[in-house]
DNA sequence: TTGAAAGCGCTAACAA
DNA sequence: TTGTTAGCGCTTTCAA
């Protein structure tokens, strides 16, 4: 491998100056009227030699770089890595790269990481936040940079933001319980204070406190072994032995309950009938099929990359930040029906 | 936000020279033999005002970037996300950020992504190559990139790198169901090129091939489109009627296996026993649970960024590259075992 | 229509 | 012991 060349050598060689070539490759030769002849040489030479200016030289001169950050929760979440995958397709076709980090829900990291981003020169950044870095998401955006939060949003924070219909979702997934009599309706999520979770708890709350019954909520505290979230579900099911449904709040959440349900020995949904938030192979392949509100990934990471790339080339400057909401799919499958309802119509 | 400072800001202020400066943040100052007094004083500063380098301008003028290259088939896979996830966490404690990307499986798009790699100034690729990118890989490390392949490598690649023991992990679990009496063994997997696949491959075929069977191999086409991929396995059940047993070669192959059984509703072991390569929740929740061919991941994760991290900071430069094979583990559970040799028992 | 030159922020060779 | 200065490769203003 010899050394790269720059754009001085492509100058020399053509005996033109390097403002000449720049203009050409940035497409400006017209403006600058730029002779065709000159213009096609330049052109030919360079594809020639395959030549291609340096990323980070042009960064330095220019404040872009071209790179998009992106910042979830975690990457090895399905949900995360499923919309990494698409926005980096999508952003990879418009000629971005992505610069990925995990936030772990540290607020710390995450303030770090924002600092790396834009030290970095991040031309813009797509973030799912932990709690509590509202102030530093508003220094980034005052600062000019495009921003575009999903999942869960900032309250205090101006950003545009891609979300599901968090609390409706649950209520409608609570009132589906409700409306096939059951009686004694859990909810099982991570203890987290995220607008997200916060959403999905109040919609459970309402559905549930419109008919006069009684909450039954256990939050979870996050925990990267899995076994002992598994035991907390475990032994919450084992003292409540009166709940006849559960919903639970996220797919993490939804399969340390399968797992803890499984060790019980309890039959779903003849001992307890099961929802779950965001679809995963495992409620497709589950016995029964676990019914599940799915989050529309594509849409979702569809819009976080063309509200992205709408700040990126400001067309009409909506300097108003954008709120999306949208709506979540309901996968009935077979562990949310109560099977003595449906004895008693037989 | 203040335009933010620069070395010259601070050599200004400070009465010293950017050069001065400049040491004293890059632990030079010994070496350079800069007066205690002045160092605390330049420390203290820089630490006032929150100064940080540009590592753009840095790595205009160092060619280091502090970057790694993560390049991996699909981060949406549960593999990939999760080793993505590993190596981000450790490569971020040692000061190093990760460009990401997928290749799709896309040649083309791997030959372009390595020279996104080489323009950027990474420091050093993490690779999960398709076939076919050796000889860019190979003008890579030629370059003096260090880089470190994994899940499957490049048969005439000089680089580093970690994989499993595909060929006799498939052929234990082959003479697992051998050992119980199965009699008509399929392995079901994708057709691919790739090292791994064929390392799996070849173990089956050695396996059935020992005891003069007959082999049952059926190469689905990857196909992004799953219920496609899941009608393929379908019909080759149906019309293969006498498999008693299969051997799954690759998580999304036994996760669409399973599917087809499950449609086909035959009962496994009983009707079919299966293994599949790769862990994942579905196969610990499916009923019965799945014995797998586990990855230990987290170990592949570590000796990733281990091997890479030594080429960065070369103690004692083994130009030599290393190979790393590492053992899987046999999730045993109870999808494998010949519940007619069990009755007999009985 | 083209070219010269300044400068983005940093490092490091060389001078003092 | 510290400062001066020349680039790294590019864009862009200004001059020709």
């Amino acid at each position: 491998m010899v050394k790269k060349l720059s754009i001085a050598d492509i100058a020399n060689q053509l005996n033109v100056s390097k403002s000449t070539v720049s203009f050409v490759l940035n497409g400006r030769a017209e403006e600058k009227r730029i002779s065709k002849e000159l213009v096609n040489r330049v052109e030919k030479f360079v594809k020639e030699v395959g030549y291609t200016p340096s990323p980070i030289a042009r960064g330095l001169r220019t404040g872009k770089s071209n790179i998009i950050g992106l910042m979830v929760e975690s990457i090895s979440d399905p949900f995360f890595a499923d919309i990494a995958k698409l926005v980096e397709s999508t952003a990879y076709k418009k000629g971005y790269r992505i610069l990925y980090c995990s936030t772990d829900n540290d607020t710390e990291k995450t303030r770090a990481l924002i600092e790396v981003f834009r030290e970095r020169n991040v031309d813009g950044c797509i973030i799912s936040p932990p709690v509590d870095v509202g102030s530093e998401i508003n220094a980034l955006i005052k600062a000019g940079m495009p921003v575009v939060l999903f999942d869960r949003n900032l309250p205090d924070a101006g950003a545009d933001y891609v979300e599901i219909n968090n609390e409706s979702s649950a209520f409608n997934a609570i009132r589906l319980f409700i409306d096939q009599g059951f009686k004694n309706i859990a909810f099982i999520t991570f203890s987290s204070l995220q607008t997200q979770m916060l959403g999905r708890l109040s919609g459970y709350k309402s559905a549930i406190g419109q008919e006069g019954m009684e909450a039954h909520v256990l939050e979870i505290d996050y925990n990267p072994d899995e076994d002992s979230m598994i035991k907390t579900v475990n032994e919450y099911f084992s003292k409540n032995k009166n709940i006849d449904a559960v919903l639970f709040g996220a797919v993490q959440a939804g399969i340390c309950g399968l797992k803890a349900l499984t060790q019980l020995g309890l039959k779903i949904p003849e001992d307890v009938a099961v929802i779950s938030f965001d679809d995963h192979d495992v409620f497709k392949l589950f016995a029964p099929p676990i019914t599940a509100i799915a989050q529309p990934i594509e849409e979702i990471a569809g819009r976080i990359i063309s509200l992205l790339l709408e700040r990126l080339n400001p067309g009409q400057s909506h300097s108003q930040s954008q709120k999306i909401v949208l709506n979540t799919e309901f996968k009935l499958r077979r562990s949310h029906v109560n099977k003595h309802l449906l004895l008693g119509k037989v």
